[in-house]
DNA sequence: AGTCACTCCTGAACACGTTCAAAAACCTCC
DNA sequence: GGAGGTTTTTGAACGTGTTCAGGAGTGACT
């Protein structure tokens, strides 16, 4: 090491950023499979053992991926949230925002949701180091639903945020699949879908509808969520 | 080798066969990630090359798994469908049996299902290479469905066998996430949506409903199924 | 029998993700 | 400035999936 810049800040951040850093350049150049950890660690000017001791696994190099996506579409969710009255709109744009971002990182979406769909990878949106970020995402959708003035069932309110995680994941899926162009055809998926929703939230107030949502809802509480610590 | 056993069917598909079912035993035995390719050419007793000259690679010995339980499950809803006459029995009936046969292998699920958010693998069941197995699939739901005398709306009837097979799909991804003791939760779930089910596709008919479901059915058509060439 | 072509099979070798014992660097307190 | 302890870094080594140059078996035709 041959400078003598005073640095004060932890040296150990410094070295943690570069490796991620590095890791995600080299992600975007040549995709995740065919980036080695000896490359990331050769490219940073480290050993391999070292990116180890701040990286678990060439997996979690990815969650500083999905951090920062989260993180940019929770940002531009705001904007669309404060000016955007409606549930139809609030949703679209929400979900558009996601798309807008995410689209760059496309060609390397396949090989980055491969290891989402593991139960047993840390990465899987269903696991628990993933319930920040996950409960981030509810959380947007939660201000969607309460801050529009749609009309509902009120025993269908508290668990629409969770519900429309559910639709938000199944757009993802899609749009992972999706080889069409720019994925003109997610878009599609979304504009024909939204509205699908917003009025099939607006009949939940049908009487008729009434049992078949308290049922629903009571399954999404009893089956979807308490996860059992099972440790 | 030392026996003298003058076997005249051909060789080649009784060592793939023997590959195979060592192979299927062994997921269902440590699981995937601790089977390895040497253990499965030790047991069978030929060498890793040889594992190799028959699949070309590991994943491809799971998509031997998914065509034995395809066929188990075929077979296992024919006894449904010819007992049963209403439409949520016989959904229930159908996707309980895909739970039977898949139980014992309950513990490779992660790896069934990685395939499944892989769109470049030939693995996933949107590929076109899975789409035999898929037809197959659907065709059972179609079954279901149009062996039943179960009344919905006529334009919902020929789209709601792929609209069923989304659903299972559903039901796939909680079985693999399912932690609880013998995937009981799967069961429940199974056991309170499929009346759910049931009674949507009851409520079809509604007059209010119709423009929501034809909207539904067109999406469906559009977007879903028609895969565009793209070679 | 000899030759040719083809299918089936072998196991050493390669690149990769990951681990680990030990070294180096750093820090704190005397 | 030195002793002791903690944090950070190293790189050889292990087990894995996969490849490949070639060997063995098999049958047909001369």
């Amino acid at each position: 090491m041959a400078d003598g810049a005073p640095t004060t800040a932890r040296k150990s951040d410094a070295t943690r950023t570069l490796i991620l850093d590095t890791a995600l350049r080299l992600f975007a150049d040549r995709g995740y499979e065919r980036t080695t950890m000896r490359g990331v660690a050769t490219e940073a000017g480290v050993s391999v053992g070292n990116a180890y001791y701040y990286f678990d696994s060439k997996e979690h190099l990815v969650q500083g991926f999905y951090d920062r996506i989260s993180e940019l579409h929770v940002q531009a969710s705001r904007a669309v949230l404060d000016t955007e009255t409606e549930l139809g709109a609030r949703l679209h744009g929400v979900l558009s925002a996601w798309l807008d971002i995410a689209t760059p990182y496309h060609r390397f979406g396949p090989q980055f949701f491969r290891n989402a769909a593991n139960p047993e990878s840390p990465l899987s949106p269903f696991s628990p180091e993933s319930a920040p970020a996950r409960e981030l995402a509810i959380g947007v959708l939660r201000e969607v639903a309460d801050g529009s003035a749609a009309k509902m069932d009120p025993k269908l309110r508290p668990e629409l945020p969770e519900l429309l995680w559910i639709y938000q994941m199944g757009i993802v899926l899609y749009w992972v699949h999706d080889r069409s162009a720019g994925q003109r055809r997610t878009r599609a998926l979304l504009d024909r879908t939204v509205p699908l929703i917003d009025r099939a939230v607006g009949l939940s107030r049908l009487r008729v509808m009434r049992p078949l949502i308290a049922e629903a809802v009571s399954v999404v509480n009893d089956l979807l969520y308490p996860e059992p610590p099972a440790h």
